[in-house]
DNA sequence: ATAATGAATGAATATATTTTCATTATAAAA
DNA sequence: TTTTATAATGAAAATATATTCATTCATTAT
C-alpha cells in the first residue's frame, strides 16, 4: 500500500501553500502578467508541472488568490457593522494594518492584488466580487464616519471624502511598502487618522 | 522636391506625442508587460511598425517616459528649494496636484509610472535616475517638512514619517484614481494635509 | 523486494508577443 | 506627370511564455 489519503492530501496542501504563498508575492509586486509561471515555480521551489496539477492555468491561481482577498474584505466589513464605538473600531483596525506592515509583506500584498485585479480587463466573476465588496467596504466605511461624527468623535468633512481617503492611503502605503521596501517607514497611528480624529480627542 | 524638413519634422513630431500619450496611459494602468506594443499602436491610432520607427524597442519607449517623469520631479524639488513660507508651499502644491487629479489623467498616470519603474528587475539607468530623484524629493520634503515645524506651522511629529505619508497617501489617491476610476473622489485640501497642518491654522 | 498510488518533473508543443523589413502611400517640387 | 524623401503599413520571422503529458520519483504495505 502507498501513504493514505491523509498523508497525501497533506502533501497537496503544502504544495498549495506554497504556490499560493509565492504567487500572492510575485503578482502583487510585478503584477499579473509580468509574473511568469516559471517563476512563480521557482518561487515556491516546485516544478511548473506540478504547479498545473494544482491549478488549471496561471489565470485560475489568480482568481483563488482573489477570492482569498475577498473574504479577507468581508471580514472587515462585518467588523465595521459592529455595534462598538466608530472611534475605537478605526482606530484598532488602522493600528493592526500598521502593524501587519511591519510585520511582514502578507497584508500590503494582498491590498495590492486588489487593485492588480481592476487593471485586468474582462474580469473573471471573483474579480467581480471582489470589486463588488470593496464597494460595499467604502460605503459601510462612510457610514461608520458618519455615525462617529453624530458622536462627536470625528471632524465635520465629508464622508465619503473622508473613507475614500481613508483607503487610497492605506492603499498608498501598501504600494510603497512593496515597491520600495527597505525604504519604507510605518507613519504613526496619530498621522494616518488626523484628517478623521481632532488631535485632543482622548 | 518632397516635403520641407519642418514638415516631416512636425509630421515625426505629431506621431510621438501621440504614441507618447497613449502609451503613458497604458502603462500607467495595466504596467509595462500587461502592455502589448498591439496596444500602443492601436492607443496611438497608428501601425506597430511605425512605432518601431520612433522606438528601437518597447523598453525604450518606456525609458523616454521614465526620463520625462524625471523631469516633472526635478520641477518639485526645485520648488521645494523655495524660500517661501513652508506651509505655502505645501498648500499650493497639493491643491495643484489635487486639481490635476480632478482635471485629467495626466499626473495620476505619471506618479503610477514612477511606481511601475520599481518594480521592474535590473532597472534602466533612466530608471535609476528617476528612483534617485524620488529619494532627494523626500529628503528635500522631510526637511521643508522640519523647516515648517520650526516656523510652528506644522504638526509635532516625526518629520520622516510625516513626509513619507505625504508622498505614499498621494501616491494611493493616483492609483485608485487610474484603477477604479469612475468611482474616485478628490479630498479636500484639508483632509489631505489634516496630518500636518492644525485646523485652526489660518 | 515489489507492487501500488499519486506526487513531481521537464522537455515538447502550442500560443502570444515582440521585432524586422520589404513594400506602399503621401506630398511637394521639377 | 514624374521624381524624390520620408512616413507609414502589416505580414513574416524571431522570441518568449503558457500549457501538456509521457515519464520518473517517493513512500508505504504486503
Amino acid at each position: 500500500m502507498p501513504r493514505t489519503k491523509e498523508q497525501y492530501e497533506a502533501m497537496r496542501i503544502a504544495t498549495r501553500n506554497r504556490i499560493h504563498s509565492a504567487a500572492i508575492k510575485l503578482f502583487a509586486k510585478k503584477g499579473f502578467a509580468a509574473t511568469s509561471v516559471h517563476d512563480i515555480a521557482e518561487g515556491a521551489g516546485i516544478s511548473i508541472g506540478l504547479m498545473y496539477r494544482h491549478y488549471k492555468t496561471k489565470e485560475d491561481l489568480f482568481n483563488e488568490l482573489v477570492s482569498y482577498a475577498a473574504t479577507g474584505l468581508e471580514k472587515v466589513i462585518e467588523r465595521f457593522q459592529s455595534d462598538e464605538s466608530p472611534i475605537e473600531l478605526i482606530r484598532q483596525f488602522t493600528l493592526e494594518i500598521l502593524n501587519d506592515f511591519e510585520k511582514d509583506d502578507a497584508f500590503a500584498e494582498l491590498l495590492m492584488l486588489m487593485n492588480q485585479s481592476s487593471t485586468l480587463e474582462d474580469p473573471s466573476p471573483q474579480i467581480q466580487y471582489l470589486n463588488e465588496q470593496s464597494e460595499v467596504m467604502f460605503n459601510q466605511t462612510a457610514r461608520l464616519i458618519e455615525k462617529g461624527q453624530n458622536l462627536g468623535q470625528f471632524k465635520q468633512e465629508n464622508a465619503s471624502e473622508m473613507a475614500f481617503y481613508y483607503f487610497a492611503s492605506l492603499q498608498g502605503l501598501a504600494m510603497t511598502k512593496i515597491t520600495i521596501r527597505k525604504r519604507y517607514i510605518t507613519p504613526s497611528l496619530k498621522i494616518v487618522t488626523a484628517f478623521l480624529i481632532e488631535d485632543d480627542q482622548d
